[in-house]
DNA sequence: GCAATTTGGTTGCAAGAGGAACCAGTTTCT
DNA sequence: AGAAACTGGTTCCTCTTGCAACCAAATTGC
């Protein structure tokens, strides 16, 4: 199975990791730079500007992140106003949150960078690799998590 | 080449950061529970299990970590008494860091673990698959650090 | 041989992430 | 209708992480 499996670089979680990281990295500066956000409210607004409005807690379903994320995200937007909370009449504790006119203008100008910059990133790769790879992440998590959940 | 590649849920670098994070949570889980260790201290006790005697400078190298993160996992370690300072006489500003003979143990009783652990949370993926993948990360990585270092 | 620069390591600080406790509004059960 | 349990959201606190400044030893250039 395994030459020297003894070896730091060889373990798949640390490939892994610092793989994600290098990503990450890159791309937050590129976000920052750009539009001054963070990974966190980039990922709300992705979310916002496909789907329309949402809950906070429907944004931690979508984005994966913490409450307390989402939450702070979510006030960091709103007072940039990007971001506009209405009253939920069906539910009195949440709100429905939407992007705001200008922040639809920054989603739709956000919205190619993203797409070039994850071209970019993954150029090393063919489309059928980026859609393995795909594939094999999405397995590979589900794995993990169902691992996970046995307390 | 892509449906509506508008989701966030599409999106590589967010599939790639959810997954990894999935992994490394799930592993700090293990090694937190069994030895008491976090991922930074396992990393350098996997580097110096297998390399032997190493410097911080060196480490820093092998597990990509921060070298204020290096210097702290060193030091509680050493507070363990799982890794001994030996001076190093070809440069007195560092020191040689080996693994103590309790450490030995550690790392000895450590690796079969770890190693189990990786088989079980990639067991979705086939031998081939594995091997694969580890490519296809390598080669990001690759990209992504090549696109990054031009201030 | 000594000043200037570089480098390994350390410390301090400040931002980020996540958990636990908490509040207000909602549902369930009687 | 009222009590109990629950849920969405917010605040607070702790722990982790990474950067920048710093110190001491070593190297370079005169």
């Amino acid at each position: 199975m395994s030459a020297s499996q003894t070896r730091l670089t060889d373990f798949l979680p640390y490939l892994l990791s610092i793989t994600s990281n290098a990503v990450s990295d890159r791309i937050a500066d590129e976000y920052r730079a750009h539009f001054g956000l963070k990974i966190p409210e980039w990922r709300v607004m992705a979310v916002l500007g496909d789907q329309g409005a949402a809950t906070q807690r429907a944004l931690v379903e979508a984005t994966r992140m913490d409450k307390v994320a989402v939450n702070r995200a979510c006030r960091v937007l709103e007072d940039r106003g990007l971001l506009a909370r209405r009253p939920n009449t069906a539910d009195g504790r949440s709100h429905h949150l939407a992007l705001t006119a200008p922040g639809q203008k920054v989603y739709r100008a956000i919205m190619p960078i993203a797409l070039e910059m994850e071209a970019r990133m993954f150029s090393a790769l063919s489309a059928g690799e980026r859609t393995l790879f795909k594939d094999l992440l999405e397995r590979i998590r589900a794995q993990a998590e169902a691992t996970g959940n046995q307390p």
